[in-house]
DNA sequence: TTGCGGATGGACT
DNA sequence: GTCCATCCGCAAC
């Protein structure tokens, strides 16, 4: 099989939260079911650091549930909320220091037919738009806790079109703690950024 | 062992 | 626009 892409090296990952989730707009990631690829290009992520970070899981230390946010970076971080929705994180930095960046929105690029079933929907604006949608779409649960990202399950690639990206950055949206700080980042004046509500065939501007 | 908060999405008015 | 289903991890007792 041809690899016109080439996977981010580890090391890619090893970067702060912050600055992984701004270099993450613009990637393409990778889902292998069975033998049938789903992929996107990241249009929208939010950066967790751990120090200082209320908002982060890894805020009051390493759990059980946050431990993989403290190893090296470049492994997925699965979480369970709201009774009913994964979301889908990777891990950022070095090795002992926790840092994560949140997948938001994905603009649909292969294996769009397999999302659809797993969304049960047809709406295709509807189906990466938004953290719990991504994760459903790309059939990711918690047996991806810790995967590694280099892996052939889960993957990211550098685009074989490298177009120059705009990113935007705006408050994190859906916390309660330290919600000031500007570290979420999206592609600008892109449908499947989550933050858009009730996004139909006709493209509404959002007054807000 | 119990109680509760949460990085959401979908159904409904 | 509003409301609510529903699971897991964690802290407290």
């Amino acid at each position: 099989m041809k690899n016109a892409h080439i996977k981010l090296p580890k090391k890619f990952y090893t970067q702060s939260a912050i600055k992984l989730a701004q270099n993450l707009i613009g990637m393409q990631i990778n889902r292998k079911i069975r033998d049938q690829i789903i992929s996107g290009i990241i249009v929208e992520a939010e950066a967790y650091t751990g120090e200082n970070d209320p908002a982060s899981h890894a805020y009051k230390g390493k759990t059980r549930r946050t431990e993989v946010m403290f190893d090296e970076g470049g492994k997925a971080y699965v979480y369970f909320t709201y009774g009913n929705h994964y979301c889908f994180n990777i891990v950022a930095g070095k090795k002992g220091k926790a840092g994560a960046v949140l997948i938001r929105g994905v603009e649909p690029i292969q294996g769009i037919e397999i999302m659809k079933k797993n969304r049960a929907t047809d709406n295709f604006y509807n189906l990466t738009n938004g953290p719990g949608k991504f994760a459903k779409a790309f059939g990711i649960d918690k047996s991806l806790y810790g995967e590694d990202l280099t892996g052939d399950l889960i993957y990211l690639t550098k685009p074989s079109l490298n177009k120059k990206v705009k990113v935007t950055k705006s408050k994190r949206i859906g916390i309660t703690r330290n919600t000031e700080k500007l570290y979420r980042f999206f592609m600008k004046d892109n449908p499947f950024v989550s933050g858009s509500k009730r996004i139909n065939n006709s493209k509404n501007d959002n007054s807000k």
